[in-house]
DNA sequence: CTTTTTATTTGCACTTAACGCAAAAATACA
DNA sequence: TGTATTTTTGCGTTAAGTGCAAATAAAAAG
């Protein structure tokens, strides 16, 4: 059991670690033609293992469930999402570092063309719909996480921060449920700035009425 | 077809709409005894039809699925909530409205004891965690929908009464989170009424923070 | 009270997702 | 080469959920 094929300090990728990415790749690309094609129930999974070539048995050693394979890339984003606000430089505002990373991390997953088709299709499955939601309270914990970490933590920021992290996580989605229903005439950078735009002018708008209404405490 | 049974004006319920609300109400009430004596998981379909004397199959008549019977009173919360707030002073601030609104919703919702071992079931079973997540999209529409019918309704105000509505649900799901963990030393009135101190109090200082960073806009 | 109509319940067969286990195949290593 | 380890597969099983047609119960009509 000692380490084989080191080089130069990194494990470089056997045979079997070659081939169980490239089948876990090729069962996730031909899963989501399928889904594309015929409908998430519409798809059984021996369709897919059928045309990945794989015994259906073999499926779950991948994936855990049916599902699981439409959402395999979210994680990746919280992920990016993460880095980049580590990222931002180490004077920006709070709003800047938010906005600055969110439009990065979006930029960088909307690459991918396949990303609208999948939405569309969590939008139209009601069994995805559900699951979708938990991807969303995901990434707030990441956002959370990520904020503290950069502001120095002091416990009583916990709430500030988490309920800051739920109210961007919001507009995320409530953006992107804008970005599909319409045209998208302008591009994905404009689109999101538009609407962190609209985001804190609200939050300002709405502090102020909160502390006219509220003026004593 | 003539109408019958009729008194008064109302349509008196029938053996058959007695029975049929009766039958649902047994395998309501049995299937969550036994979710919460054996889990979710350990509980088959069979074990609640036989518990509630009635076909395997005419569960599936009453209910659409084994999940659903745990969140069939949610909907009715979303009524309740839409009604508190269209039954609020007409001069109330909109704070005001909501911090009223959801206290007395929150109230009637935890008369019945078995909320919160259901709290508890839905948090410690991940096929319920997904679920769940839609209820808080369903209830921020609900919401949304009545401030919006609330507020005169100026278009130009969705937006921000949407984004409103998910900070307030947002706020709701931590405050629940907070509440199960905790001891519950504090009523539920107080429990509420300090978070929603804190939302309001966070809010405000955040608007304050974003104007001093954005000035010019 | 009997017949007819309508709504409800049930039984049964069927599909599909998902899990456990042990045999078989592929790969790594000596 | 031979041996150990990991991966894949086949097969059997449980349980959710659907469709359909027969049986049953209730309501309406005669």
């Amino acid at each position: 059991m000692a380490d084989a094929k080191e080089i130069d300090g990194g494990v470089r990728e056997g045979r079997r670690e070659r081939k169980r990415r490239q089948t876990r790749e090729r069962i996730e690309s031909v899963a989501l033609s399928l889904f594309l094609e015929r409908g998430f129930d519409g798809t059984t999974i021996e369709d897919i293992t059928e045309a990945a070539d794989v015994s259906k048995r073999s499926f779950f050693d991948y994936f855990p469930s049916k599902e699981e394979v439409v959402f395999a890339w979210q994680d990746s984003f919280s992920d990016e999402l993460a880095d980049a606000i580590a990222a931002q430089p180490k004077d920006a505002s709070i709003a800047e570092v938010i906005e600055g990373a969110l439009t990065s991390a979006l930029l960088a997953a909307s690459s991918d063309p396949q990303h609208l088709a999948i939405a569309v299709l969590i939008r139209d499955t009601p069994a995805l719909c559900a699951r979708n939601q938990l991807k969303y309270a995901k990434l707030e914990e990441k956002l959370t996480e990520a904020l503290y970490a950069r502001s120095g933590g002091a416990e009583e920021e916990r709430f500030r921060l988490r309920l800051l992290s739920a109210i961007v996580v919001s507009t995320l989605r409530i953006g992107g449920e804008r970005w599909n229903e319409g045209l998208q005439e302008a591009s994905l950078q404009d689109f999101a700035h538009h609407v962190f735009e609209e985001l804190w002018t609200a939050l300002s708008e709405l502090g102020t009425l909160l502390r006219q209404r509220n003026p004593n405490r």
